[in-house]
RNA sequence: GCCUCAGUAGCUCAGCUGGAUAGAGCAACGGCCUUCUAAGCCGUAGGUCAUGGGUUCGAGUCCCGUCUGGGGUACCA
């Protein structure tokens, strides 16, 4: 039981003994009480007032002196205008982490048959290019979320719809048959998505070409974006491919094989993965059918022209086409599909779309439309939607070439983390596997950090030039304080020092510990707190304010030096506990911690 | 036009259901390595929380208006 819950009871029996009054909980406003004052928790007393019909002091210490005399949790207190600060018996803190380094698991719920299922989608990709940093984003926010879920009890199926179809995918195979040359990975020796997204950048430039002379021989602009020979090739061959015609369908599984191929990469190196792949091309018939079936149960309607509509007014929102007038299908129609997939495949409680802001009006529509369908889950499901990743010089094209590459800035990552750990002498004591190693973990907790740290909601400025910091708040510094604490007890161990078992209960603790302990404790609240936001953020926050809460009393003090045993004892235990704390919250972003650094 | 999200230090970001003198990091400047790892610690400087009203004991936080920017807005995904 944490100390607020306790002292909420003890505030409220105060208040009724002192004022015959039953105070209801929203009243008791306590919070942890600010450093410039001395004290462990804070009552508010302004809304107390109207009880004790007394000035704000009076009130207050009128309260103080009662919890002083009548529990057995408060030490001391103070007033400071409408605001009664108590001091809590050090007893309290010393057990709450003597239990925190024995508690399996930090008392997070487990996960048992009846936990309730969640399935998160991520990364959603399309074939025809490679990642860049928004994938990134996308991918980080996904994975740990998920994780951030399990942890919070529930059964997590992550899930990723692969846009293989269509003719941004045309395009790209329409190019490599006509400038591809017959060219392949392992002949180029280039990554398969890249060498697929190549031909994709060539396809526009093409394009934009025969746009241009067509425009200069008089055509208006419109007309010619619509009418360019090679976008109609690609529309051919976008209709050979739903003819299933051979060649075509051959060719479109091997490029898109290599596109796998490098995307495996790219999320082995993000440390990402999936329970269950689904691919437009298998769902995408699925959601045509349930319009169709929406037409002629009549929640759909058909213009002249044989396209398929949704009238969304009552919803206020706008009419939604489903199908085009050719019967070809629209991007809402594919989730359509997917989504029944899915539901036939678990028994979901809760879906979660990990997708950019700027699809809101989708997911909200996709919502109402499944509704409509008779999908009684259609509008429990969560669109968690995160803000674009923009760089100086504005948004990130990826047709235009203006994009920060996934691989290359991992690869730019480790580079960096190299050399800065040889400049700064680190890692000699590892040979070169384990030093390569470490390089990687650190590079990527940087990266992962920088794209966590902030609010998902809001969009993120990425300067290539010198975002990417490792020094502050940063994913390596959390990690350089892990590694020292692991070179601590290391020492300890080999001092034969001991992790004591129990300690002191009636021991004096410093502030700065104190202020350790506190957050510590509240650990679970903080990650129940990320889930329910869906805010990796939340846990990045936590852990930076605890390792440098943690560093700033470790700095001033050593500890295997210390002469009083109590005192050595409890700071060991303290460290132990932090160092865990630290490697489980940053396990949750998808941080691995390294021994050494 | 309409819908929607945002605006906090030079830069990148925190700020929990309204609470005390708005916090970090980077960049700048000044200290600290014979004491467990200096990717660290301490200090200085830097703010009209876009703006104008309102609600109340109390507003960066809630409500309304304005300005600026992002995103969306019926056959792109």
């Amino acid at each position: 039981m944490n100390i607020e819950s306790i002292l909420q009871e003890e505030v409220k029996k105060a208040v009724s003994n002192l004022y015959k009054q039953e105070v209801p909980d929203n009243l008791i406003q306590l919070q942890s009480t600010r450093k410039e004052f001395e004290g462990d928790a804070t009552l508010v007393v302004f809304p107390l007032l109207r009880m004790s019909k007394k000035s704000p002091e009076q009130t207050a210490e009128e309260l103080g002196e009662y919890l002083l005399k009548n529990t057995e949790y408060v030490n001391a207190y103070n007033v400071v205008k409408g605001f009664l600060n108590l001091v809590v018996v050090s007893s309290h803190w010393i057990k709450l982490i003597e239990d925190a380094g024995k508690t399996e698991n930090f008392g997070f719920k487990n996960i048992t048959d009846d936990s309730e299922l969640v399935m998160v989608e991520y990364s959603s990709p399309n074939t025809n290019k490679p990642l860049h940093l928004g994938h990134i984003r996308n991918n980080l926010l996904g994975f740990s979320i998920s994780e951030i879920l399990k942890a919070n009890g529930y059964k997590v199926v992550k899930t990723n719809i692969v846009n293989d179809r269509g003719i941004h995918i045309c395009k790209s195979m329409l190019a490599w048959q006509k400038w591809g040359e017959g060219k392949t990975p392992e002949s180029t020796g280039i990554k398969g998505d890249h060498l697929v997204g190549d031909f994709y950048v060539k396809f526009d430039k093409e394009y934009r070409a025969e746009v241009a002379k067509l425009v200069e021989s008089g055509m208006e602009q419109k007309v010619a974006e619509n009418n360019a020979p090679l976008l109609n090739e690609a529309r051919e061959l976008l209709l050979k491919w739903e003819a299933k015609d051979k060649e075509t369908v051959d060719l479109w599984k091997t490029m898109n094989s290599w596109v796998y191929e490098g995307f495996e990469v790219t999320y082995k190196e993000l440390g990402v993965d999936f329970d269950k792949i689904y691919y437009e091309s298998d769902t995408f018939l699925t959601g045509k059918d349930e319009v169709l079936r929406g037409l002629d149960e009549g929640v759909f309607y058909q213009k002249e022209d044989n396209s398929v509509w949704a009238d969304l007014t009552s919803d206020k929102l706008d009419q939604k086409l489903l199908l085009r007038s050719d019967g070809t299908s629209v991007y809402m129609t594919q989730d359509i599909g997917t989504a029944k997939l899915r539901f036939n495949d678990y028994s979901i409680d809760k879906m979660v779309y990990v997708v950019g802001n700027e699809q809101n009006y989708h997911f909200q529509v996709l919502a109402i439309l499944l509704d409509k369908l008779g999908f009684d889950w259609g509008k429990g499901l969560y669109h968690f939607s995160y803000g674009m990743v923009e760089l100086p010089s504005g948004k990130m094209k990826s047709r235009e070439g203006k994009v920060v590459d996934a691989d290359d800035i991992l690869k730019e990552m480790v580079d960096v983390a190299k050399q800065m750990s040889q400049e700064l002498g680190k890692l000699e004591s590892l040979n070169e596997e384990e030093a390569n190693e470490t390089y990687k973990k650190i590079a990527k907790s940087a990266l992962k950090y920088f794209m966590l740290k902030v609010d998902p909601k809001k969009n993120m400025m990425f300067n290539p030039e010198e975002s990417i910091d490792f020094n502050g708040n940063t994913g390596p510094f959390i990690q350089y304080t892990y590694a020292r604490i692991k070179s601590v007890l290391r020492k300890a161990e080999a001092d034969g020092i001991k992790v004591p078992e129990t300690l002191n209960t009636s021991m004096k603790l410093e502030d700065k510990e104190k202020v350790v302990i506190k957050r510590i404790a509240s650990f679970p609240q903080t990650v129940a707190e990320a889930a329910e936001n869906y805010s990796p953020a939340i846990i990045a926050n936590y852990c930076y304010e605890l390792v440098k809460e943690f560093n700033q009393f470790y700095h001033d003090y050593s500890i295997l030096k210390e002469e009083d045993g109590d005192v050595k004892g409890f700071r060991l235990v303290l460290s132990s506990v932090v160092a865990d704390v630290v490697s489980r919250g940053m396990g949750l972003l998808g941080i691995q911690m390294p021994e050494r650094m």
